[in-house]
DNA sequence: CGCTGGATTGAGTCCGGTCAAGCCTTGTGG
DNA sequence: CCACAAGGCTTGACCGGACTCAATCCAGCG
């Protein structure tokens, strides 16, 4: 496996990835099921490997929040505390590299490692800034928009696939799965996309998304 | 000056703050005066010496988000990247201590403070989490409760002081400021906060809060 | 005292949520 | 290979919470 390092993504940059190869526990996950749980020991790093996978946080009441989505090369969340602050599943059938962080550890002195590990948490802290513009500032379509060009960005493509849930999607933008289905609807109407099936979908007028993104 | 370490807050922890106290240089800066800019370059850090800062993103059209805000004691939010992702004004007088990153560079070795400085990153990031349940599943009156929670948390106290302006609770919360208006209106109607003047409030009833908060 | 700008209140609208069918895909068993 | 069931997705009708626009209130200040 050959994880390149793209500025686009949160892909783990080199160093770290490396290590992780070299020391990670393969473990695979099938679709909705749970890699760690909100308030367990967060003991372990884990990189995706193949598929998708979801962080999310509850409510009280079962209301949802999806944190972020991962896919392969990237760190799920790189945390630093000693519990998770949410719950990690997959997406769809998938595999990770699990760690434990004391064996991470030893290579902290490594060249480029403490620096790498730095640089995957800054783009976490990145990417959610962005997230909560989207969620407090753009209006159903606009959220909707950003979120197919970001996909369509992070796989480098006019094509892209979508391998998550309207639900979660729904989940990721503060909106319904109506909604949801509704805005695709209206871009696909407006040749802005175009879907192939329900989890595929390609860019038509990347200018027309780039604006309706806000 | 002394600052005291309070894992309520995002006060940064003493190696990191007794640091800067040595090598800052202190700003002082007028109510929404900026003390840096989206794209600016991130070379230095700041840490609030007094007053509250928030940090703003803007879209294209002039809406706004408030990602944070920044009280004595806390560095205002951590970055690690080459240029800064959002802007930085004073919300009412404030002053800052400043310091060249490259300055602090020299201190990496020196005990607890690399790990202060993850620390405050921590914390940010994590705030930044719960912040993006409240703009995506909260409803109004259940955003503007928790943030009157939050503010009398961090102040330790059940009478607390509220330095922003509803425009900027507002954009902060994903609101306007007559929602805003309406909902602390509703909730002193219910008895559950009282408030002294426009910007000093009291709870009145702790478990009620909480349960709006929800 | 009036001026000024922030905060509150009110009336009406609209975007997105809710509830309820219906559709389409996928998988399973006959 | 088809029939059928199950679950995810879409569509429609309606509703309501938050927004918009506008008037008013109020505190701070010259």
């Amino acid at each position: 496996m050959t994880i390149a390092h793209d500025s686009r993504t949160d892909a783990a940059p080199p160093a770290l990835a490396e290590v992780m190869q070299r020391l990670g526990q393969r473990l695979s996950v099938a679709k909705d099921e749970g890699i760690f749980t909100q308030d367990d020991e967060a003991d372990r790093v884990h990189l995706v490997v193949s598929g998708a996978v979801r962080t999310t946080r509850l409510l009280g009441d079962g209301r949802r929040q999806v944190a972020g989505f991962y896919y392969p090369g990237d760190l799920i969340g790189p945390e630093t505390g000693a519990l998770h602050r949410f719950s990690a599943e997959a997406v769809c059938d998938a595999a990770v590299l699990m760690v434990r962080r004391a064996a991470l550890k030893a290579y902290a002195g490594e060249a480029g490692f403490e620096r790498a590990f730095w640089e995957a948490a800054r783009r976490e802290l990145e990417r959610t800034h962005d997230h909560l513009l989207v969620l407090g500032r753009k209006t159903a379509c606009e959220k909707v928009a950003s979120f197919l060009k970001s996909l369509a960005l992070r796989q480098g493509a006019d094509s892209a696939s979508m391998p998550m849930s309207r639900q979660d999607v729904a989940d990721y933008l503060g909106l319904t799965i109506e909604t949801v289905s509704r805005m695709l609807t209206q871009l696909q109407g407006q040749s802005v996309v175009a879907f192939d099936g329900t989890r595929r979908f390609k860019v038509t007028r990347w200018d027309a998304l780039e604006q309706m993104a806000a």
